[in-house]
This record gives C-alpha cells, sequence and structure tokens, in this order.
RNA sequence: GCCGAUGUAGCUCAGUCGGUAGAGCAACUGAUUCGUAAUCAGUAGGUCAGCGGUUCAAAUCCGCUCAUCGGCUCCA
C-alpha cells in the first residue's frame, strides 16, 4: 500500500480516511514533521492529534506564525524574532518602536482571522545556511540572522516556512494549512529579553493561545477568570488575612488576626511533625557577623540578595539563609557518629533583597519564613535521610490535599565545590528517588550555588504548578566550617549535609493553600471554625453561654450578635467561608443546643447538643491532634 | 532591575472639553426583633499615591518619585 515517495498525508489519508482530518504531524520512524512530508516505504507512521499535547504544540506554533504574519501585515518596522509554543499557549517576540495596546490586539485578531479563512498552506522549504541568512537580511530581519549564525556548525540547511506571503525561519512541524484554526485568542503583551538576557534589548512579547475546539479554549479562559476570583491577595483582603502596606516597604506581609492564625496553625502542626520524626528544634539571631557570611561563601555569592547592617562599626549580614547557626550548634560539641544523624529544625525567618518587580504577594516576599532543617550525617546515612524526607514531603503533601511533581536540579553555572562532590551529591540524590520509586524530571543547571537539589512542586485546584518542598545535598558547607565527627574507627571524619524545606517558606504555602481552597480551608485549618448568629436579641444570653463553651473546648468560634436579619448575618458567613454557622433562636435556646449550618451548602445538620458539635469539630481536626 | 499598564472614600468603581468630588457595598446612629445568602431611614467618611511644574484655575495637562498589576530576568 505504501509506495516510495509518498507523503504522510496521502497514506494517512489512504489508510486512515477521516480519521486524519484532525491530525496536524506525524510521527515518522519517532521524528515529528509535516503531513507533507515525503516518507520511506515501511517507515512506521503514526498521527499525531490536533487534541494531543505535541498535536496542540504545533498547532499554537502554526497559531504564532499567524500571528506573527498579521502583525507585519499591520504594523511598519516591526522585526519578527522567535515564536515558540509554550505550556498553554504561544508567544511571539517582535522588535517594535512602538507599543501594542489591547486594542492592537483586537486589531491583529481580525487579521490572524482573515489570513485562517484564506486557508493558506504551510509550506516548507530547505535552504543552504548562506542563501537564508541573505534571505533575511534582504528582508530586514537581523535578529533570524543570528539564529541562523548561532546554529552547530555542522547544519548545512534550514527549514523556512511560509504561509500566505509570509517567510519565518523554523523547524517545524506546522499545521496543513491555516484553515485548520479553529479557535484562539490573544491574551497579553509584556515586554521579554531577547534570548532571555537581561543585558540584551527588551522585546515586545504577544502571548495568545489556541486550542481544538472554542469549547476547549473557553474553558481554558473560565479557568483563567476563576484563578482571577481565587487570587490570594484578593482573597487576603476579604477574609481579613494580611495587609501590604506602602507605608510598611514592598514585599512586607503583615498578618492580621485571621492570617496570624491560619499561620500559627500550620506552625504548629509543623513542629509537631518535626518532633515525632526526630527533629531538634533550635532558634539563631537573625543578624551574624559579616565574616561568618564570608566563611560561609554566601557573601561571595549572595550578597547582592542580602541586607547588611553596621553596629558598633561592626558589619552584620541580615540572614538570607539559616544554615549558619545551625553550623555552630553543630560545632558547639564534639560529635560521635553515635550522635548522627542530627537533624536541626528552625521555623527560621530571612531576609532576602528580591527585585522589586518580581514581589508578588505572599507567593514572593522580601521577609519569610521557612520551615528549614540541616541534617548532619554520614555518608551511609544519606540514602535513608533522604529518602525520610521524600516520605515526608509526601505526608504533608497529603495532609493539605495537594499532588505533586518531583524534579532533580544539577550544577548551575555559578557555584562552588568540587566536580567529585557535586557528582557524588547527584547520585545520592538520584539514588534514594528511585529507591523511593518517585517519578522525575532532570532540571539541568537549576540546583542551588552550593549543592544539587530535588525540587519538589506542588499542584493546586487549578492545576497550576508551585515550587515548595525541597532538598539539597551540600559537602561544601560541612567543609567550609570544618565540620568533623568522630567515626567507629576513632578518626576525624567529614559529616555530610542536607538542606530540606517541606512546605518551603510558610508564606507561599499559605498563598497557595489561599488559592486551592478559594479561601474555604478545611475545618482543621480555618481560622474560624464556627460563627454563632442570633435569630433575635432575646437569644444574646443563650448565645453568649454556648461561645465560652465552644471557646473552653478548643473551638475557634466568633459571635455575630448584630441586629441583623438571620439571612443577612447568614450571608456574611458565607462570604467569609466559616465552615459552620450555628443558628440560635427559640428552638435552640429551649433544648439547648445549636443548629450548624455548613458553608458547602450541605445538609443542615439538624439541631444538636453543644458537646456533640465540638465533638463533629474535633473530628475533623483529627490531622492536628 | 527591565518593558508596559495602573493608582479617586475601608472595598469595587464613575468622574465628559482643565472650572474645585460622586455611586454601590462596608462603617456609624436610629427604627425594626425578624429562622438559613442582602429590612428601612439617616449620618459620617477624600492632601484624588507623593513631590514639583504649566495655568486665573489641575483628580484631569507635563516631569520626577513611590507603590501596585501583567510579563521578562531571578527565586522559597
Amino acid at each position: 500500500m505504501l509506495r516510495y515517495g509518498a507523503t504522510v498525508m496521502e497514506i494517512v489519508s489512504s489508510k486512515y480516511g477521516d480519521a486524519a482530518a484532525s491530525a496536524v504531524a506525524a510521527r515518522v520512524n519517532g521524528e515529528m514533521v509535516d503531513l507533507s512530508h515525503p516518507v520511506d516505504e515501511g517507515a512506521s507512521v503514526e498521527l499525531v492529534d490536533i487534541s494531543s499535547i505535541d498535536g496542540l504544540g504545533v498547532l499554537r506554533h502554526s497559531i504564532s506564525h499567524i500571528m506573527a504574519q498579521a502583525v507585519q501585515d499591520i504594523f511598519d518596522g516591526v522585526k519578527v524574532t522567535i515564536g515558540p509554543s509554550i505550556e498553554d499557549g504561544f508567544y511571539y517576540d517582535f522588535e517594535y518602536s512602538g507599543t501594542f495596546t489591547p486594542e492592537d490586539l483586537e486589531k491583529i485578531e481580525k487579521r490572524m482571522r482573515e489570513i485562517v479563512s484564506a486557508n493558506h498552506p504551510f509550506v516548507r522549504k530547505e535552504m543552504s545556511r548562506q542563501d537564508a541568512v541573505s534571505f533575511f537580511e534582504e528582508k530586514g530581519e537581523p535578529y533570524k540572522v543570528e539564529l541562523i549564525n548561532d546554529l552547530p556548525e555542522d547544519l548545512t540547511h534550514v527549514s523556512l516556512y511560509s504561509q500566505g506571503g509570509f517567510f519565518d525561519l523554523c523547524r517545524g512541524p506546522h499545521i496543513p494549512a491555516t484553515g485548520m484554526v479553529k479557535a484562539f485568542k490573544l491574551l497579553s503583551v509584556a515586554g521579554a529579553y531577547w534570548r532571555g538576557d537581561e543585558k540584551n534589548k527588551m522585546l515586545q512579547r504577544i502571548y495568545g493561545t489556541g486550542f481544538a475546539t472554542q469549547e476547549e479554549l473557553d474553558e481554558y479562559l473560565r479557568i483563567i477568570e476563576e484563578a482571577k476570583k481565587r487570587d490570594h491577595r484578593k482573597l487576603g483582603k476579604e477574609l481579613d488575612l494580611f495587609q501590604m502596606n506602602d507605608e510598611a516597604g514592598p514585599g512586607l506581609i503583615i498578618f492580621h488576626p485571621k492570617g496570624a492564625l491560619l499561620r500559627t496553625i500550620i506552625e504548629d502542626w509543623e513542629k509537631k511533625e518535626h518532633l515525632k520524626r526526630g527533629y531538634d528544634i533550635v532558634m539563631g539571631p537573625q543578624i551574624l557577623k559579616v565574616d561568618l557570611w564570608k566563611k560561609s561563601g554566601h557573601f561571595d555569592h549572595y550578597r547582592d540578595n542580602m541586607y547588611f547592617t553596621e553596629v558598633d562599626e561592626q558589619m552584620y549580614g541580615i540572614k538570607p539563609m539559616n544554615c549558619l547557626s545551625h553550623m555552630l550548634i553543630y560545632k558547639s560539641k564534639i560529635r560521635s557518629y553515635r550522635d548522627l544523624p542530627l537533624r536541626y529544625f528552625e521555623l527560621g525567618t530571612v531576609h532576602r533583597h528580591e527585585k522589586t518587580g518580581v514581589l508578588h504577594g505572599l507567593m514572593r516576599a522580601r521577609q519569610f519564613t521557612q520551615d528549614d532543617a540541616h541534617i548532619l550525617c554520614t555518608p551511609d546515612q544519606l540514602n535513608s535521610e533522604i529518602r525520610a524526607i521524600a516520605d515526608m514531603v509526601d505526608y504533608a503533601m497529603g495532609v493539605f490535599g495537594f499532588s505533586y511533581e518531583v524534579e532533580l536540579s544539577t550544577r548551575p553555572e555559578s557555584s562552588i565545590g568540587s566536580d567529585a562532590d557535586w557528582e557524588l551529591a547527584t547520585s545520592a540524590l538520584k539514588l534514594a528517588l528511585e529507591d523511593n520509586s518517585i517519578a522525575y524530571d532532570i532540571n539541568e543547571g537549576d540546583g542551588a550555588f552550593y549543592g544539587p537539589k530535588i525540587d519538589f512542586k506542588l499542584k493546586d485546584a487549578l492545576g497550576r504548578k508551585w515550587q515548595c518542598a525541597t532538598i539539597q545535598c551540600d559537602f561544601t558547607l560541612p567543609e567550609r566550617f570544618d565540620l568533623s565527627y568522630i567515626g567507629a574507627d576513632g578518626e576525624k571524619h567529614r559529616p555530610v549535609m542536607l538542606h530540606r524545606v517541606i512546605l518551603g517558606a510558610i508564606e507561599r504555602f499559605m498563598g497557595v493553600l489561599i488559592e486551592h481552597y478559594a479561601g474555604a480551608f478545611p475545618v482543621w485549618l480555618s481560622p474560624v471554625q464556627a460563627t454563632i448568629l442570633t435569630v433575635t436579641d432575646k437569644h444574646i444570653p443563650y448565645g453568649e453561654e454556648v461561645f465560652r463553651r465552644l471557646l473552653t473546648a478548643g473551638v475557634r468560634c466568633e459571635r455575630n450578635f448584630r441586629n441583623e436579619k438571620l439571612g443577612y448575618k447568614i450571608r456574611e458567613g458565607q462570604m467569609q467561608k466559616v465552615p459552620y454557622m450555628l443558628v440560635i433562636g427559640d428552638r435552640e435556646m429551649e433544648s439547648e443546643t445549636v443548629s450548624p449550618r455548613q458553608r458547602d451548602g450541605g445538609q443542615n445538620l439538624g439541631s444538636m447538643g453543644v458537646d456533640d458539635f465540638v465533638a463533629v469539630v474535633r473530628e475533623k481536626c483529627d490531622i492536628y491532634q
């Protein structure tokens, strides 16, 4: 059936018929190619469907070309650079002397729709490097020329794609023709550095997205809207959890009573869990002499992110990390191999001078508190310690209701330590993951300056990923601080150190929690677990009694005895996302009961005694006991 | 830090051509005493982000600064 020189398209339409209609590309012997690609007899041909992840990538990449064409059609003097597909859509970076406005995006979309209706085929053309360079030089596209010149030397030919008279340097593959685009939207304009380097020229990036169907696009846009509603900065204000204040300074968070209570609940849980797992709670000072930061390497590698202060003609560094005092605790005694592992845990508040442009509510602040620990152990113990931490992360994520993904980050460009130590540390992390049967991706060059790390990225209710837990393996600090333990052989040995956080930064974790639960926290985390609502003023004395009893029993509750109708107070409770609203009227007063109404609109629990309600709340707080 | 946008009452937002500030909700006071998502009436609330300039006159035009938002770079 297959003939030599046939194209993928011909093959698939003869073989699959209509099933080929939703294919955007194909995999021939594993390599993604256009449907117009010629194939040899006997090659393995697999369709890439528009709704698959790879297919969406092809579709979005093609839409980015269509957008680039539209932009150049409308605006003079626009130079094209690159336009890839990304996780949720695509972008294209342009050099343009003006600025693109939201109105411009509409104009561009309109032109794109015209290009789509014209159903121009995407045509691939191969050219020698030299020809391609002259071609783009002639067109006045210096960025494309630069890209070609930077390609590996052994590459003699490059491919260009064109549609409707627009040419772009591109590896492909692309959809067969522009008419295949059914649903797309341009989303925003932003600045972006050429080749992602802040020393380069700032380009203008237009973001957009595309889907196989309008329904999928609408669903995606709905999720964006939903994310806006859940924004922790908005909910933080509405639920009166915290504030950021211009007068206080950027990146500094002020926790209000309910936010501070939520944080306290999380921190108390952490302390208990760490004690259960053989950690020692320690506390170090906020500032340390600058010489200590020089010794650790932070002064050389992290100075730009640190705050300094001078007292009595002595320079101090305000800690951006918690490791150093833990080093000093270790060094305070001679340690035996029998003492190891030592696990020092600190809810360590750190200050990092983050660039103003990166600050983002609780997610990225200049002062934050890590649930930090440093584990000092023998090389033999490394594996079991890493595995224990991975188990703890898994447990914690379960408790807070998150799933997560794991990445292994390797040596970055700016780093300290020997190649051998990096190799040892990286393989220790790898091995522990494999021993725990944890699937992971490798993130090249993204390690800390002192060691490789395992990153746990938790996924929230909207599928967004957040970096929280990490495990970092460090051979360097023990050496710089000359840490040792006496081994069974009576000789001095160097311990290995693990840096690790479970929730990461408490602030960031709270931000993620707020967005994950849209502010409707599970009962055990809710700062206010119940609000007591009186029907009329005559129920206030009984309401006070219920309040006292609940408070004594450890239920976090509030009174709403205002002179408002019950419906109004219910509404207030709903908007504050309080899990239980206890209605107190004649019936409850007479029978000495409460009638809990549930936040989630589930059935009312009926009337019950105060003690019974306490039991209901306690049962939901098992995690916390 | 860089590109772009924004900043008006506690919150969400109007405010036209430059003529001296407005709504809804919240708050407060009073009436009402009510059974599961908004009772009625009234009162108060503003250095229009800050500083400077143009003008007879600036929330409005211009400049600078600060902060926030969307990205980039960086990161827990």
